[in-house]
Formats: C-alpha cells, structure tokens, sequence
DNA sequence: GGTAACGACG
DNA sequence: CGTCGTTACC
C-alpha cells in the first residue's frame, strides 16, 4: 500500500500539479493538507476523474486536510471531537485532521499548527494541540492497532532534519517543547517511517518560499510518516520526492510517500 | 511602417505573451495601454533584448501607456500638459497620453478613461478629456500634419462596432454624447484606419472577461487606429489580430496593426 | 473574470 | 515568496 503525504498550499492554486503528480505517481491514498479552501469550493471532480474518492475537510483561507483514496474509505471521521466525545468542540474550528480506514489500516492525515514563534500564544497552541493529538491516537488505537500517520508536523524531530545554516536554538519547528511533545505522541508506539530506511542529513520536504530556500537546498523535512508497529515491521520504502517543488509556482512543500 | 496599438491589462502579467507576440510580429512601433505600472517597476530590458527601445509613462496600480520603438524616437511627450502649457496639470496626474515621432510620422498613443456609467463623474470626465484631447491634437497638428493616432479608445463609433447582444442604448462605450465628443476630435482630420479595409461588423478588440464573451464573440471595437490625410491615403492594411486573445490568462484586449 | 494594492500569515 | 481576503476598477 501507497501513502502520500503533500502540503499543497492551496488545493486551488496547485490543482493542476496535484493531478499530473498523482496521475504518474498513483498512490492508494493521498493525503492533503493546506487546501485553504471550504468543502463547497473543493475542486472534486478532477479527482474523482482520475477514479479516486476524495473526502475533504476544509475552512476559508487557512489549515484544510483531504483524504484522496483509491477506494472507498470506511469510518471516515473529521476533527478531533468526534473520536473525543468529551473535547471542546473549539478544537476543531481549525480544520487540521481527518482520518479514514483502507484494508484494515487506519490513515491519519494532520496539519499540525505551526505555531509562529517559541512562546508566543500560537506556540503554546501548538502544544496544547499535540497533547490532544495523543488522546485523539489513544482512542484510536484502542480499536485498531494499524494506524499510519502522516502529515505536515511543522516539526523536525532531530537536528540532521534541518539545514545547518539555521540557528537551531529556540526556533520554531525546532525547539525542545515541540519536540517533546511530538515525542510524547510517538510514544504511542509510532515510528518514523523514513528513518526505517534513511540516516543520512540533507533530507528535506520542506524550503521556505523565502531567501531562495530551495535553490540553496536550505530545507527542512518536517512532513513525515509514523508507522504503528504492525505497519512500520512491513514498511518497504519511504521516499521524499523533490521533483514538484523544481516546477513553477510550486507549494513550498513536496510529497513525501511511504509504501508497506 | 507598421503601428501596433494592444491595451495588455497589466505588463508585467501580461510579459511573456506581449514579448511573444512581438517577436513573430515584428512592428515599427508597439502602443501599449494599461502597463499598470510606475516607471521603476517596467520590465524595460525585456524590450531592450528585442531590439526595441522603449518609452514608457505609468504609474501604480491604473492606467499606464508606453510605445515600444523599433528605432529611436524623436520629440517623445509624456501627458497633455507638456503639449498644452497652460493646461490644469490635475490632467497628467492619470497616464493616459504618450506621443513621439519616428520618420516624420507623429505616433499619439492613447488611453481614453472608460467612465464607468452614462451620467457618472467618470464619465463627465471622459467627456472632458476627450475634449481635452481636441486641443492637445491641434497643438501637434500645428507642427506635424502628419499623426497616427491609435490606443483603447473606449468607444464604438458605430453600432456595427458592438455586438448585437448589447442594449446599445446609453450604454457606456457607445452613448451618443461619448461618439460625438470622438467625432469632435476625429473631425479635426482622423479617419478610421479600420474601415479603410473592412465595412463588415462583427469585428472586435476587446470582450469582457465575464459572461465567456470572448467564446461567444460578444466583442466591441473599441481599440482604433486613427490616421490624418496624408497617412490614411498611404494606409495599406488594417488588421484585428484575435489570436492573442486565446492564449490562457489573456488580457481583454487583443492587438490592432495598420500599415501604411 | 481578472487586474492591482494592502494586510495577515507562514 | 506566495497564499488568501478585502476593496477598487474595468
């Protein structure tokens, strides 16, 4: 099986890369997020021209996830608070998560906030977020072990995901909080799934639109795939694929696809 | 010679077609309106690498005008009020106006305000300007018999201009009062390059973006070479060039060559 | 429908 | 740098 994970800020404004990329790269699902755009404005049909079935979950301007699958999915469910009853309902006004189930295996797909700067008042949202994020993946576990995760974390994990010529220290997407908390989560039982194959730096899936990042190859991988054990054990690849972020007026992200 | 009036809607948006196209069209000198640029900010070496020298008059954000010449200018005037000394310099403030002279021939390329809705203050302005236009011509005529007129006009002249799906009556573009202000400046000698060469209707330059008018062919002639005796009995060919108009992401307008 | 400007966000 | 939302203009 095929996962894809690609921030396309803006489903819109990428629509045309987004179909070419998946028509020469099939995938059993791909998952989307920053599609910026309300359900009503979601260009569905070019997806279910090419044969696959897509499930949205979007907002005006900001945040927006969709599932793109091959087939059908089973138990598909939006946000966090309908898998956690009990949760504020204010969690899911940003609309960062959904989820579905294809051949047994529970795909999760996130925008984790990114959360401006280290301590600012986006940044303990983040956090808070990610502990959410841990009730939302308990409660999921506790009916199927299977679960692959992805998304655009707006974390990376370790130092060799960041290009040296960033000053580590308390930046964003960088610092020990955001970190311990993705850990935390991960403590769940997940495994990054490009690691499995993967030790060497230089890495990246994500350039900033800025200071011509991406020509200078000043990244960052921050979009990953975590892998429960039962997956991760069967996980044959996992592959970050730069060649959408060379087109022109490309999302500053590129696809990153895992297969098990 | 060969004089190209084409209102691009924007030239640095519209760069790459308008360079195309005058690589396999070839002219003496291209009228631009609509740069909907301030100087600093005109793609100048664009031009410059074809060959082309070119002048330009614009400011932020409307309007604009520049003549793209395949040999230097002589006598080139930005505005009326270089012309008309003792004119209201309120007048240049909007760049609508930019002239020079290329062997012998003064080349007047013009913006002409739209003015919105019969009735409203643009349009009154537009009355006025055209008036304007009257004196600033005189003034030339004074010292060069010799004038091609051309640029977006913003008026049919005759109903056969318009398509007939149009409710002509008091419509902008096409009032009376609009035509006579034009035949008051024409009278001072202009004669329609156009209608030199073709009587038949159904000939545009211009189709709105909305309603799919270009599709439908739901068009205006609106952008016009206007030429004095001398030139006019000389003019050899007058031609609507719709291909530009097809292209994706077109400007409304499409490009009008006279020859003489 | 399609320009541009401006401000917010990343 | 490059999204979006807004407003203004055509």
């Amino acid at each position: 099986m095929k996962i894809a994970t690609w921030n396309v800020n803006s489903i819109r404004t990428r629509l045309e890369q987004v179909i070419n990329w998946l028509s020469e790269n099939p995938v059993d699902v791909l998952c989307l997020q920053e599609t910026k755009v309300i359900d009503q404005g979601f260009p569905l049909n070019s997806f279910e021209n090419l044969g696959y079935h897509p499930y949205i979950y979007g907002q005006k301007a900001y945040n927006g996830v969709a599932l793109i699958s091959s087939q059908p999915l089973e138990d598909v469910s939006m946000g966090f608070c309908s898998v956690l009853k009990d949760l504020d309902p204010t969690w899911d006004e940003q609309k960062r998560v959904i989820s579905g189930v294809i051949d047994g295996v529970r795909i999760v797909n996130l925008y984790v906030p990114n959360g401006s700067s280290v301590g600012s008042e986006k940044y303990e949202y983040k956090l808070r977020w990610l502990k959410v994020l841990g009730k939302y993946l308990q409660q999921l576990l506790l009916s199927n072990p299977a679960i692959s995760m992805c998304g655009d974390f707006n974390i990376a994990l370790e130092d060799i995901d960041i290009n040296d010529k960033v000053k580590i220290e308390n930046h964003i997407m960088a610092s020990d909080a955001e970190r311990q908390a993705l850990k935390d989560v991960l403590d769940l039982g997940f495994a990054d799934a490009f690691r499995k194959f993967n030790q060497e730096g230089g890495n990246y899936s994500w350039w900033d639109y800025r200071t011509a990042a991406f020509k200078r190859n000043l990244g960052w991988r921050i979009d990953h795939h975590y892998l429960t054990p039962v997956i991760y054990e069967r996980a044959q690849s996992c592959i970050i694929d730069v060649a959408p972020r060379k087109l022109e007026k490309p999302s500053d992200h590129t696809p990153v696809v895992v297969e098990f």
